[in-house]
DNA sequence: CTTTTCAGTAAACATGTGTTCACCGTTTAG
DNA sequence: CTAAACGGTGAACACATGTTTACTGAAAAG
């Protein structure tokens, strides 16, 4: 009669049996951070989830929380954090796909679709609260998106891309790049998954959005700078 | 003289007292909207609203809720009525200002800052249950933007803007455009409002991306319709 | 082996929630 | 002028919420 929690993870994993009691301890924290992703990726803000709800779905009693986190608003910087993490994997990860200067786009779409697929949940939390909901969170998430921004641009420069636009136009240029990432981002997550005509649009349309971007820097002219 | 009001100090507005019934009734729907919308600009997100919480900023009993509307989502599909009505009259606005075509990004910019401040919270509302909180409401903000892009490619192709260019492509630009629009809107809009320096950066961030988006279009280049 | 530490538990609390119901007083329609 | 329609009221309901307090039992430290 054991009715195991919804959870994906088992929660005996025969690894659980015998683990210390600092990791036990880190999975039970980490499974309070699924358990908010998943409420929020059944359609609800983060703003409006409570804390006895995310403990009920994690498994545990509401007293434990505070074994784990102050408030909510500590919760969901643990959130950004591990959403930021995410970005900074997926850069890590396109590092690798700098070959052909060819289609590069096209490449760099598929393996962020893979990417996005992977991580449903850290994307849709950083799409969806990036514009609503707690200040805190949101400006938390807006700095990760910079930062992000930031390390594209450099990566750009290493890369030698585009050599003859400064800086700052780089930065313009990933900043429109990411914001066009994340829109797709939850365009493509809202859709039923079961309907891949519709969703080969949306990503045709990213894709030629990203390349009226690209084609927009490529004949960007550097002003002058004011005297 | 005016007859002494059974319910003692009663402040009468002179247009409170001779409004028709059904006058009254928007008035209170209204009240209810604008509520929902002042709780969200202190930052919350709409699914985080609660019904007795909207009333009682509203200044009426909970019960009179159901009045106006069944439940909580019928509330935020009037306020995204509203929201649409909104972006249709900036586009109404906009047909105005068609007449130099020199320098037009910047004219258009200052106008849509000027018309994003009288309706901070209307475009708070959009640009930040876009991507997050209850499906509904979000496929239903997805509808107005969705509508909005179409026309304004519209009027693209009315004015000969870009005369080459295909309409899907100048949807495909419109979307960009709207996008951005939206994403430098929650920018702003988060900003504490004292600090013009800092608002200049963002704005003349936000030009330089609508430049590179439209020198992105006028450089594009159709492919031949495949075999 | 003994003692301390500490993640998770159980019960209780004050308060807030959505929804129902019968009711009132004015506006409207006949 | 009378009767109906109707927007707003107040009390009550069953239940959910965040947080506190004291407790448990196993892992860690001595």
């Amino acid at each position: 009669m054991s009715k195991p929690s919804p959870r994906g993870a088992s929660i005996d994993d025969g690894a659980t049996e015998f683990a210390t009691r600092d990791e036990r301890k880190q999975r039970t924290r980490a499974s309070l951070l699924d358990a908010a992703l998943k409420l929020m990726a059944e359609g609800r803000s983060f703003t409006s989830l409570g804390l006895r709800e995310i403990t009920r779905e994690a498994g545990v009693v509401p007293t434990s929380f505070y074994r784990h986190f102050r408030d909510m608003d500590e919760l969901g910087l643990a959130l950004v954090d591990e959403g930021g993490a995410t970005l900074r994997q997926l850069l890590r990860e396109a590092r690798k796909d700098v070959a052909p200067v060819n289609d590069i786009i096209r490449r760099s779409v598929r393996s962020y679709l893979q990417f996005l697929k992977a991580r449903q949940m850290h994307f849709m939390f950083i799409a969806g609260e990036r514009s609503g909901g707690s200040p805190v969170i949101r400006s938390a998430i807006r700095n990760q998106v910079n930062l992000f921004v930031l390390e594209m641009s450099q990566d750009l420069r290493r890369l030698n891309f585009l050599p003859n636009l400064s800086t700052a136009t780089l930065q313009l240029l990933c900043g429109l790049v990411v914001n066009t990432m994340l829109n797709a981002a939850s365009d493509i997550l809202d859709m039923p998954q079961d309907e891949p005509a519709l969703e080969q649009a949306l990503v045709d349309n990213f894709v030629r959005q990203l390349r009226m971007i690209f084609l927009g820097a490529m004949n960007w002219k550097e002003p002058a700078p004011k005297a």
